[in-house]
DNA sequence: AGTAGGATGATCT
DNA sequence: GATCATCCTACTG
């Protein structure tokens, strides 16, 4: 996985994100994690993406160039990245949900709070971004090599161990199958239905 | 200007 | 499984 291999769909680019690492170089530390679990969203067709009613401030960086992160803020609280995949001028991105911390840990603990389990520090969005140290100032940074947060070619991961399923917590298009983890790996987080998920019709 | 509703996570029962 | 903390975005009027 390199810059180069973004220029796709999301779609396309999310089972393809696992495995890479993504290196967060901050002041008081470096974190490396391994993305064990994405998610897609692309733009007007997707009606769970916040891009399906079209740009906005917030959204901008999603309908920009390959290769940036798109950051925003859920429920007041948590952090959330996604990849921002695909053409510029058209939304696409792959949410980064869950990931296993391969340098850096004592760091990713301590930003977690001290917790103990080492595979529940990047599991779930916004554990992960917590754990990689990622926040609003990173909305928009580009992945380059030097930059301060940077995607890297992990592992190759066995084609075998890659699932599809449905993507989590989303009230519209719950059904479609946009979600990529690796099999068995007990940093994916939890699949949970949206309270407000509705039967959709979709990919 | 007002407000409904989150691409969540921790905690409690 | 249910509750809730917490606040921003974007839609409505």
């Amino acid at each position: 996985m390199n810059l180069a291999d973004l220029a796709h769909p999301a779609e396309e680019v999310a089972p393809k994100l696992l495995g890479a690492v993504l290196t967060h170089e901050a002041p008081e530390g470096t974190v490396s994690i391994t993305i064990t679990e994405t998610e897609a969203y692309s733009g007007a067709a997707d009606p769970a993406s916040h891009a399906y009613r079209g740009r906005t401030p917030r959204n901008a960086v999603m309908f920009g160039p390959a290769g940036h992160l798109y950051v925003y803020r859920s429920h007041g609280l948590h952090w959330c990245a996604n990849i921002v995949t695909g053409t510029d001028g058209i939304a696409s991105a792959v949410l980064v949900r869950a990931g296993r911390i391969i340098e850096g840990e004592d760091l990713a603990r301590k930003r977690r709070g001290g917790m103990a389990e080492s595979s529940r520090l990047a599991r779930g969005p916004g554990n992960f971004c917590q754990a990689l140290g990622i926040t609003a100032e990173h909305n928009g940074a580009h992945l380059l090599a030097g930059a301060s947060v940077t995607l890297s070619e992990g592992e190759p991961v066995p084609a075998a161990l890659i699932r599809v399923g449905p993507r989590v917590g989303v009230s519209k298009a719950h059904d479609w199958q946009h979600r990529f983890h690796l099999a068995g790996d007990p940093t994916v987080s939890a699949y949970r239905l949206s309270p407000r998920a509705k039967p959709s019709a979709g990919a």
